[in-house]
DNA sequence: GTGAAAGCGCTAACAG
DNA sequence: CTGTTAGCGCTTTCAC
């Protein structure tokens, strides 16, 4: 399986000085740039940083040096002089969810003329992962935290408020902001989605999804769905529930479930679009009449679906725009003119596709 | 569409001193913890890093002041006192190729009880952003680097040699590594891919693929498809190439294009599962007869496509253990007792599916 | 335009 | 077991 062999190695000779003493090698400082230039360690940091002035004949000299030596400058002296870090941390709960590599996009593409770069952290919907994390991240003393979800524990929370830089809570507005936050109300998304439904003529509805304990903007979803559907007197009829595997085929062995458990549904809620494509390509290829006798409707969006047979009906996350937002943000550039406390909500925006019926 | 407000900030405040004097929030230091519990800086240090021995009393009185105050510790100071930073830099070319979050999946699931924090860049699959990136993280002085791909430019090269810690280049072992490497050979990928396909009795075979002029190892499978056909005498009948857009959607397009171009063709290797899982779903719509009069195929094994109506022939590119070995050199922990200029190549398994008939 | 001195907050090394 | 001293490699500040 694994071949695993010596690389060819000359042992030594790069450990060993000229001298023949044994020393690890040191790697270079601005002192040995400014030994090899000629010119004050001050205004060689100076010609690197592009601050102050320098005579032109200087600076190259300086830059020629820095670049044959292949000096790099070691930003651990020169945060903790500065007292400055170009860092932002930016913390999600998971890669593998589709959504978050397109927020990590938005912010990664609007930092990158800012002089800022991200960092990012993985808590695997984990609260006390999550605060672990910050925690590591806040001791590098970051210039901002972008985190998803409203929901951490005490202790992160106090973090979070006592860490002195700008924090943007994202993807979600339904609770009390730290201090600024970038999303939408998954509450209202599920509303809305409810009652489109409900004006398409859908009235037994059934809601398939995730049963992550701790994925609090899912669970809104579903309580904003209800709340839409109530408005009409209209109940779930069924639920069904899953965790872990491959969404595409969990949502065919849901939708089996849920469609034999209650036949008469004429509607189902998937609490993702990966879900909600497995259970349309189910009612495919049993020949159920879609979206004539069974209304289907993910959410998130994905584009990553757009070849399948159908359209499926779902509700943009607006996942690269909020990363964008939150990104402007700690980047000081949002144009508010606030500093901190800023509450952005985005509208999803519903698309039909091809899966509920003209009402 | 988007609604900002301002916090409810009782302003100055927490700015303003008990003297009254204005001061900006000082972050605590270990000083302040010092001061707080009694106990030296050097001892309050050691309970906080668990260093050393340090009576029970003690180091009660110091986490009860620690925790009391908040204090996060300063890791910039701490690692340019000590010279040791835990962390390891991670590039890769894209988070939206489903390739890399998985591998930054077994990267972190590795480092996680190991001290070390991994650190993630994206390039977007450009030279030069990769050179950017590696320098910005270069200049935070990680214990290690984990590179995806071998080629790299001039300075980027050079600075990864000289960077005197180890660095480990993954996902393809067909070239010349800087140091440690951890992947597949995607040449070798190709040349069975071909031979499975010719030997189950194919003969006019199409190739779809990206355009992505440096998606490397996408070139290095279709060399080794080629080389694997020309064993036999076979020849590629056509290809088709895509760039941007919804996999998916390109997969079906491309099938369409490709087939109405050379419709004698009875076999379509796909240069990854999603555009193959575009050219499935186009088939089967059309009725053709998959994998009797066409054979497909694609590559990755993404257990995201578990539930379409076919399985879809691939191979594994072992994305999760190329991750998790890597990150077990940079740990220290590969079990080799080499130190540096390990190669790994794992085997990617082919997986027949349902797409290719037996032979 | 350039340089010298001081110190960022922590830890290594040693002394007790 | 605990404390003292001396930096880590930069940037700030001030002097020239």
């Amino acid at each position: 399986m694994a071949l695993i062999r010596a690389k060819d190695h000359s042992p030594g000779e790069d450990q060993v000085s000229r001298s023949g003493q044994p020393e690890s090698r040191r790697a270079l400082t601005l002192r040995d740039v400014s030994e090899a230039s000629g010119v004050s360690e001050m205004t060689v940091s100076r010609v690197l940083r592009n601050r102050g002035d320098v005579s032109d004949s200087t600076r190259e000299r300086v830059l020629e040096a820095a670049k044959r030596l292949g000096y790099v400058p070691n930003k651990i002296a020169g945060a903790l002089a500065s007292q400055r870090v170009n860092l932002v941390a930016v913390i999600v709960p998971s890669l593998s969810n589709l959504v978050f590599p397109d927020v990590l996009g938005g912010i990664s593409e609007e930092l990158e003329d800012s002089g800022l770069q991200p960092v990012f952290g993985v808590t695997n919907y984990l609260a006390d992962r999550e605060e672990a994390v910050l925690y590591q991240m806040l001791s590098w003393r970051p210039s901002g935290v972008i985190v998803a979800g409203l929901e951490h524990t005490e202790a992160a929370s106090a973090m979070l408020r006592n860490a002195g830089i700008p924090i943007v809570e994202i993807m979600d507005v339904d609770g009390e902001p730290i201090d600024s936050v970038v999303g939408i109300s998954h509450r209202r998304a599920g509303l809305e989605m409810a009652r489109a439904i409900v004006r398409a003529g859908y009235l037994r509805i059934g809601f398939l999804g995730t049963k992550m304990p701790h994925d609090y903007r899912a669970r809104k979803r579903l309580e904003g769905f209800e709340a839409g559907l109530a408005e009409t007197g209209v109940e779930l009829a069924d639920k069904e529930f899953y965790s872990g595997g491959s969404a595409l085929l969990k949502g065919r062995e849901m939708t089996e479930a849920i469609l034999s458990r209650t036949p008469d549904l004429d509607f189902l809620y998937y609490s993702n679009d990966m879900i909600g494509a497995g259970g349309l390509l189910y009612c495919l290829e049993k020949g159920i009449d879609v979206p004539g006798k069974l209304g289907l409707a993910g959410f998130n969006g994905v584009d990553l679906l757009d070849g399948l047979p159908r359209k499926l009906a779902t509700m943009d996350a607006c996942r690269h725009e909020i990363g964008r937002r939150a990104a402007q943000i700690v980047a000081g550039r949002s144009g508010s003119g606030l500093i901190g406390g800023e509450i952005v909500e985005l509208t999803p925006v519903l698309q039909l596709g091809d899966t509920i019926r003209n009402a």
